[in-house]
Parts: C-alpha cells; structure tokens; sequence
DNA sequence: TCTAATCAGTACCATTTTAGTCCCGATTCG
DNA sequence: CGAATCGGGACTAAAATGGTACTGATTAGA
C-alpha cells in the first residue's frame, strides 16, 4: 500500500535508538532489546547501515555500533536509500520500454515531480527531529505525552 | 524500493489513456492496444477502477469504460488509493504493537508528516494534468513549504 | 596466550505479496 | 438468437520480503 519495507521502517527505529545515546557505543543485542526487535534483524539492519556509512561499529568484546555523524546531519531519506536503494515510486522513470503515446510522458513527468517531493520531504527530517518531535498535531503529542516519565534515560 | 506497485502504476497510464478521449466510450480491447497491455490485465484494472467509482462501465456490444468524472477532478491519490487502499508509507500508523519507547513515538510522527506531505502532492495532481503536463510546479511547491513550515515549527 | 564477546559475510528457507491468466455468468445490441 | 462485452471470482506462477543459521574475523581482558 505505498510504502516502504517493513525492514526500513525498523531501521528507523534503530537509528533512533542508537542517536539517543550519543557517542555511547551500543551492542547489538542492546539495541535489539531496547527496540523490541530479534536480534538477527537487528544485526542485519546495523551492517546495512554500517555500509552506507550510517553508523560506525568496533569490534571485539565490548564492541558495538554508534551514529557516524551528529544525528542532526543524518536524515530519513538517507535511511531509506540505505535499506531501498534510490528513492523512486514508478519504474517508468528508469526502463520505459512501453512508451508510445504522448500522454504517456505526461504520466511519467507527474509521477517525476511526486518522486521529488516526496525526496525533499524525506530529506527535510532528520534523525534528531525524529528524537525531538517537533510536532503540533494531536495524536502525536498525545502519545508523547503518556511516556514522558522516562524520557531521562 | 519505495514505489507503488506495478498494477497502480499501470493504472495511471490507463486512467490517462481513457481521458485522452473525454465522452467516447472505449472497450477493454481498445485501452489494451492504446496502453501496450495485456487485456486481462487491463480489464482487471477497470474493474477495480470501476469499484472505485472512477470510471463508468457499460455492458453488451459496443460496450466499454469512460470516466466517470471530468478529467480534471480525478487525483492521483483516488488512483493509488483505488488499487493500493489507503496510503501510507508505515504501518506502525495503524498498528503500533511494538512501540515503548519514546524514541519510536517521534518515528511515527515524522513518517506521518512525510505521509501527509506524499497524500498532498498526489492529490495535487489531477489526470488532467497528467494529460497536458504543465510545466510549472506550482502546487507541488506548496505542498513543499506546508512541510518545511512544520518541522521548523 | 587463551577465551569469550562481538561484529562481518554469506547463504538459505519460509512466507507473503504480486501479477497475470482463465473461466463462466450476465448484459446488451442488432 | 448470437455475438460482443463487462462482472466476478478462482487459480497459479513468480518474486520480494523477512527471518535464520553458520562460519570467520577481531578485540578485550583474565
């Protein structure tokens, strides 16, 4: 239904995760435990990751992942490229083997100018607004709110 | 990677096929040809399209499909939605089993205003323009600074 | 230097989703 | 009546997805 892999979207938790200690070095197992996630999906989300220079990670006994850079230069578009490969929401823009008639094109340049949007929306957002909500709307701050207790981990 | 899937895509090439002759009544066959797809396919298409009560169908000989609308107060988003149901990038919109922690409450937040930001650009384009592709990006900027406006807020 | 913790890489399997096809019934026109 | 055409559903094949397992490399510390 328009959307993204279930594994990107875990990413993104991870990311999250992991930007709310900074500079500490986590485990995978910790993140997988914080997250809620197995840890197998957890290890193959963090090499991923690791690849596209998202998060830098040390081996050995003690050893771990951290953000790469500060969270406020890494955004979802970023994330989503690293799990997805270039953002694209049509096939028509690469092949376009079927192409004969003119309304055709016009198809393809709107679904070009939604790629851009939806391209500069993902790459408006950053890691550290995810941490940091910066939202008015209703459900969100609702739900913010019911966990404000532990925010001081 | 983050697209629609195929059969959405071809819709919107039948979708603009079909406006491409306002009023005439065009058999599946006809739109088949027109849009180099397999006529099953393209059937199947304008059933479900049908359903979503974007095209008006006829029956019997000389029968086929025409819009049920003018051309121009058909969106894009009635056309994903018609073969995708609702759009949404995430699941954790809907069902959010696994949340706890605050962290992932932000996640969900920032993908339902990059959700909102995509659900305003499809509905920014009509067929109309799909048919006659201006060359302008209009409302696609405004769908853009809704966006920055919120998450500098 | 030995051992345990931890990441790295790869290959594999199960499930789900997607796409495409086919068939038969219903409707309409001539 | 009969041909053209849509309507609905079932079925199958293929692909993507998500998850798991296994083996190897690296490091810290006893």
């Amino acid at each position: 239904m328009l959307r993204v892999s279930r594994l990107t979207d875990y990413a993104t938790v991870v990311m999250t995760c992991i930007a709310a200690s900074p500079g500490e070095v986590l485990s995978t197992a910790q993140i997988a435990d914080a997250t809620h996630l197995e840890l197998p999906t957890v290890s193959k989300l963090l090499k991923t990751l690791g690849h596209a220079g998202l998060v830098e990670s040390f081996r050995g006994v003690n050893g771990g992942y951290r953000l790469a850079r500060p969270a406020s230069t890494i955004n979802l578009a970023e994330i989503v490229e690293a799990l997805e490969g270039p953002i694209g929401m049509t096939e028509c823009g690469v092949s376009e083997g079927q192409c004969d008639r003119e309304s055709q094109c016009g198809v393809r340049g709107s679904w070009q100018r939604i790629n851009s949007v939806l391209d500069d929306a993902l790459r408006a957002v950053s890691l550290a607004d995810m941490l940091h909500p910066p939202v008015h709307r209703t459900q969100v701050t609702v739900a913010l709110s019911e966990l404000k207790g532990r925010t001081t981990a």
